[in-house]
DNA sequence: GTTTTATCTGAACATTTGTTCAGTTATTCA
DNA sequence: TGAATAACTGAACAAATGTTCAGATAAAAC
């Protein structure tokens, strides 16, 4: 038999990609193998050839998807007049949607060396384009005085590093709501960069 | 042939679990083949099960070496009296070892998920076992007013994870030397957590 | 009601995988 | 010198891999 009912291209595909983010980010995408990803959305392997050109483009498109939704999210959260508020609204930012996405996050961080040096550096690009954003808060909060870090580059990473940390232990159940981690986080943060 | 000259059992050993290390954390456990690691010292892969039960025992054993040499190394690093020379040397000290060998570390975060149940649990022991230093650190600092953090562990695991990160931007050939490193992030873990 | 098309199956393909093991050689021990 | 052993080769194994494709079937178009 062929399909089974209705016509699917159009649901298909996301679950597809739905399956395979969730497979990669757990096991890892070396150790994920085409007939996984087709048996969790109920098809045999030949089928995903219909919605990708080959493993790795499923892998890269996730990526992408991630990092662009990530900006774009970014780009559309409202932002307060002052650098503190600023630099507070992306602490709380980054730590939800990350939170909310954390097979995407994982993926990003974790796959990078699965990449084609073209796909590595498309991917690179957008993770410096967000950094940057933190960046040019603390650029502009050290210029009025409002923060003092010795190198902005590196508070950067280093603040992007501590609030990622978040993923590798919060739960949903644990004894702290999403909104009290913002909190300890952002006072961290603050202090961290404070003058 | 067989054995080629002298005797090589004990240089042998070393040499397959450091090309194992290093190609484990290049390609991720899952992509590299004994066929790989064997190559990389000259060997079949058959030979590789001299010294090794199976592949998972490989990963299992570079990560508990890892993990048992960092609690060892800091058990030994000279501590200061108080407790912000403590946090100190911990930051110092977490730095510099881990940038040392960045290709265990790598292992020790990234492959985990490749682990048996039973092998992650010993693993896992291990590395709270060092967060736990720190947290003891912090307690202490918070018991005598020189620290201000709203829950301890949770500030441990930020600061760990804030260190971490230089592990992805460092090179040796950078503008920045290793102590000009260690005292930026001195500088921002001591604000962070400081009163 | 017939033809066309989108969607999927199922089998096949050449490789590669981890692992085993009988045999081979260089070294060590008696 | 001869026997024993440590260290390795090279071939073999079944299973799994990514990918292709002819054919089957349901839905859509006419």
């Amino acid at each position: 038999m062929a399909r089974t009912q209705g016509s699917h291209s159009d649901i298909t595909g996301p679950r597809i990609r739905a399956a395979a983010q969730e497979l990669f980010a757990r096991h890892g995408f070396a150790a994920v193998s085409m007939r996984q990803i087709a048996s969790h959305v109920g098809l045999q392997a030949g089928a995903l050839y219909n919605y990708t050109s080959d493993k790795q483009s499923l892998l890269v498109e996730l990526m992408q998807a991630h990092m662009e939704d990530l900006l774009t999210a970014w780009a559309a959260e409202p932002k307060p007049g002052d650098v503190m508020g600023c630099l507070e609204a992306f602490v709380r930012f980054h730590i939800r949607y990350n939170l909310q996405r954390s097979d995407a996050v994982f993926i990003a961080y974790m796959e990078l060396r699965n990449l084609t040096p073209d796909n590595f550096r498309q991917i690179e690009a957008h993770r410096r384009a967000y950094e940057d954003q933190l960046e040019g808060v603390l650029k502009d909060g050290v210029e009025q005085g409002v923060f003092d870090v010795p190198d902005t580059k590196i508070a950067a990473l280093a603040v992007i590093a501590m609030l990622n940390g978040v993923l590798t232990w919060y739960r949903d159940s644990g004894r702290l709501s999403l909104v009290e981690v913002e909190t300890i986080y952002w006072d961290m943060v603050r202090k961290a960069v404070g003058v």
